[in-house]
Order: structure tokens, then C-alpha cells, then sequence
DNA sequence: CGACACATGTAACACGTTACATGATTTG
DNA sequence: CAAATCATGTAACGTGTTACATGTGTCG
């Protein structure tokens, strides 16, 4: 649902044909996110078949536009006012291999968080270069900002990565200490589980 | 790609059936990650026509069983031994939103953040709040464990968007106050922009 | 009995993505 | 001339998601 409505977005600025629109999505969203052309008409395609575009003739040179239509216009305004939902949040493959990976056994946690911490690391590095560039060739057009705020999505995201996978480490090891002690407890006298003294 | 593997994952444990597939799954993703069960039977489907489960006969009591290959096990251990790829990282539908909003005119972007803020601030709360109970209900299983992280892995994500959308807020006003500059230059003195003095 | 959890599945659809086909125009 | 860019499109596929059909067993 998001390059529907950016497609859409862009269109409320006037007509646009299907190239100019992903000339001017990627000026906002920069190598991070390219967009491959096919897409652009396929979508727009599909906003077609639901009313939000209509096709709006062509150019002198062969140009095809479109324009956002009434309904189209009012989606956007929807989209714009209500905030983008929780409810069912994007399942993140990160969480659930590392729900896997403490699951199942002979699985190796600790490495799996390290490589993860490695590659998330150089990305960081990577999208701090990017918005140095990024900062250097801003001259205060608007597409220069979506482009900078974009990249600092990115970067917060990725710090927040790599400070939950700190911590599930210090998790990890937390555990490993209970688990030896519950197994101290137990061979000095047996005794049904429970962490801590959670029951009784 | 992620349910895919999840179940592959709860596979290597030993053979199950779909029901039961849904409800360890769910087990370890608590309530944020409902899984419909259908969605089980297609994903299962799906891993026997690539060949990484096969089916495992059936229980006395008629539960139809599924067992990994030896090449499921194996993709499992590249998924593991391999980070979660962020090359073309997913294309956050906030993001998105909020390139387009600096970017179209007539969009109140302050209200869009703040729309925004307020519902990751409640979010946050209810993701919290689901913390509390489930450190209570902690009896030192693997699977609360593996709930308890990916909650925090939710709280931090949202903890980082919300900083991120104050940072856009003092960029949206650090624009704003850019402009005001241009404009009164261009009012003294009438000359070609160019933000700062980045060209000359 | 009626409701609910258990259990298996199918059909249809959404969006995103890639690969391919095709042609005009520009540029080294 | 050859390669690259501009420009429009189609076909096919992947996963995720929902809605529906169907049946068994259990419990109040």
C-alpha cells in the first residue's frame, strides 16, 4: 500500500507519465529504495482499475499522463490524515528468526545475534556516508529533505537494531544463569520448576 | 519469506501438524502476530512443492504430520548462519508518507507527525503493558523468552520512530526558518538561490 | 442442543518484484 | 555505428492474507 499512495502523492502535483513518476519517487528516496519501471505502470494500472487515476492524454512528444481523480484525492487525504496503522504490525524477520533461533535447539543464538550486530553495523556506516553526501548536495529543494529524512528513518531503525540485539544478548546470558541455577536447585533437591519463586 | 522459515524452523523440533504449527508459532509471537491457519496449510504446501518438508503420515488420532528434508534443514542453517539481508531494506510505508507530505504542497506535515506521534506513543504503552504481564507470566520457557524479545524488539522500533519524528520536527522548523532566510535575501538582494553558500 | 475449540483445507485476491519485449532518441 | 537513456508496457511469479467450506469432538 505504500507506492500506491506515493504514486499517488506525486500525481496530486498535476498529470505525470509513468517514467517521470519514478524519476521523481527515487529523487526522494535515493539508492535506498530503487524503483524498477515496470512497477510504475503496473500500479498505475491498478490505480486505474479502482478509480484514484484516470489517463489524462498525451504529449506533444508521446508522453501518456495520468491525473489523481476526485476519489483518488480523497484517498490521499485519508492516507495523509489517519496515521499508518499498528494493528497487526509488519511481521519483522528479524524477531521472528531470533524467537526461532532461541527455540529450537542447536541453534548457535550467539552467533546468529553477532552476525546480524556485524552486518547491521556496516549498514549504519553506510547510511551515515550517505547522509554526509546527502547533507553536502541538499540545496533546499523539497525532494533534497524527503531524501535526508528518509536516510534518518533508516539510520534511527538501524540503531535501534543493533541496541535490541545488545540487549538480547544481556538477555540471553540473564537466562543462562537462571537455567543453571534452577539446575543447582534441582540436583540439591528436586523439585518441580518455576522461575524465581513465581509460584508457591 | 519469514513464515516460511518459521515453520521450517518449528519443523526441525520434530514433525507437527498444521494446528499445532499455529499455536507453537503463536506461542512465540503472542498477540501482535496472529496467524491465520489457513495460512499454515498454504505456507506447508508451499515448502512440499520446493521440497524442504514432506508429508510424515498420519497419528492415531488422524493428525496429518510433516516432517523437514534434509534440504529444508539445510536452508534452515543458511537462514540462521546468514543476516537478514538489507540490501534494498523494506520499504517503510512511514517513510514514505512522510517524503511525499514535504514534498507535496497543501500538506499539513506538523499534523501528520503529530498524528503519527500520538499513535506510536499509545502503541508503545500497550506494547509495555504487555511487557509487564509478560515478565509475570515468565515461568523460564523458551518460548516466553522468545515473546518477551520480540516485544522489546517492538517497543525499541517504536521507540526509535518516535525520535525520529521529533527529529523531523526540528528539521521541518529548520527548513522553515531556511526559507524565511532565502526569502529575505532574494527580497534585499535578488540573486540565483543556493542554500547556505554551497555553490560559490 | 448449541457453542466453541480443534483440525484440514481451498479459492481468490492484494501487493511487490523481476524479467522480458519493443521502440525512439540521444550521445560518444 | 554502438551503447545508453528514455519510454511504455506485459507476463509470470512470490508471499501474505482473508474468507469460506467442512467436519469432529467437547463441554456447559
Amino acid at each position: 500500500m505504500s507506492i500506491r499512495h506515493g504514486l499517488l502523492a506525486l500525481l496530486d502535483q498535476g498529470p505525470r507519465y509513468g517514467y517521470q513518476l519514478r524519476t521523481e519517487f527515487e529523487a526522494r528516496t535515493g539508492a535506498t529504495w530503487p524503483l524498477n519501471v515496470g512497477q510504475v505502470y503496473t500500479t498505475l494500472g491498478r490505480l486505474e482499475r479502482d478509480g484514484l487515476v484516470v489517463p489524462a492524454g498525451e504529449d506533444e512528444e508521446g508522453h501518456l499522463f495520468y491525473a489523481v481523480t476526485e476519489e483518488g484525492r480523497a484517498e490521499l487525504r485519508r492516507w495523509f490524515d489517519s496515521p499508518v496503522p499498528r494493528t497487526n504490525p509488519p511481521r519483522d524477520e528479524l524477531a521472528i528468526k531470533l524467537a526461532m533461533a532461541v527455540t529450537v535447539p542447536g541453534v548457535d543464538v550467539p552467533a546468529v545475534v553477532q552476525g546480524q550486530r556485524g552486518h547491521s553495523m556496516k549498514a549504519l556506516q553506510d547510511y551515515t556516508r550517505l547522509k554526509g553526501q546527502a547533507l553536502a548536495a541538499d540545496t533546499g529543494r523539497h525532494s533534497d529533505l524527503a531524501w535526508l529524512l528518509v536516510l534518518e528513518q533508516l539510520i534511527f531503525q538501524t540503531e535501534a537494531e543493533i541496541r535490541w540485539l545488545d540487549h538480547c544478548e544481556t538477555r540471553l546470558v540473564q537466562r543462562m544463569e537462571e537455567e543453571r541455577e534452577r539446575a543447582q536447585a534441582v540436583e540439591a533437591a528436586p523439585a518441580p520448576t518455576g522461575r524465581r519463586r513465581s509460584r508457591i
